[in-house]
DNA sequence: ATGATTGTCAAGCGAATACTTCACTATTAG
DNA sequence: CTAATAGTGAAGTATTCGCTTGACAATCAT
């Protein structure tokens, strides 16, 4: 039972649609509405915005209704947060890679169990 | 709709799950069987079988079979590929947490329409 | 005030996801 | 040879996902 992480799950959750990191692409062109942010993607404005949900939960989208309009903006907190998850990983991946010696020696002890 | 990028796609789904990411956690400790991989998880063989087969998918971890035993281990090429992802992207999301003057400038032009 | 624009809510639908159980095969140990 | 070990395959299940439709609310333009 793995302890939940429930940022870094939304995190990569959120990462993990196409249509959502289309959305990303599109706002890293600059702040828009959630109408212009639909129109290219093909989908309902229903579903852009849940998709926005999404991403505001996991800290990648902020957004700000004035008046009618909803104005959707990159939020850098989830892309921070990824870079940080990945940096304190790495390092250990590493170290796995230098692990085959260890690795034999377990075995051989295992083989005479 | 968005062009499909199947590879990144596979990472961050992979990467998405929270059984998998211990999975990953598991194997940064060195390599070891599916079942030793199993025990700590509380999910069956079977489950971790098909997790495995979609972090191999997602070239996240490498296995081989041996006699009756597959040993499990990290394989740096997905991490690789979503190291570069990020590096390629960041620019822009930096980018355009500049553009708030751009926006308000288009903001009025579309307010003249 | 009327009508158009912009977005939201609730419900529903088909597909995918993360599991499980049960049956089965292959390898190794005694 | 027999029995235990390690893993695989097929099928089933409950839940979640991405998306739609249709009804509605709020704002803005004329």
């Amino acid at each position: 039972m793995p302890k939940p992480q429930p940022e870094i799950d939304n995190l990569f959750h959120a990462l993990g649609d196409p249509t959502r990191r289309a959305m990303l692409d599109l706002l890293s062109r600059g702040p828009i509405s959630v109408t212009r942010l639909a129109e290219p993607l093909g989908v309902t404005l229903t579903a852009v915005g849940q998709h926005l949900q999404i991403l505001e939960g996991s800290d990648l989208v902020r957004t700000e209704k004035v008046g009618r309009v909803r104005t959707c903006r990159i939020e850098p907190t989830g892309f921070t947060r990824l870079e940080k998850w990945i940096k304190e990983h790495r390092s250990h991946w590493e170290l796995s890679l230098d692990r085959l010696g260890e690795f034999l020696a377990e075995e051989d002890e295992n083989t005479n169990r």
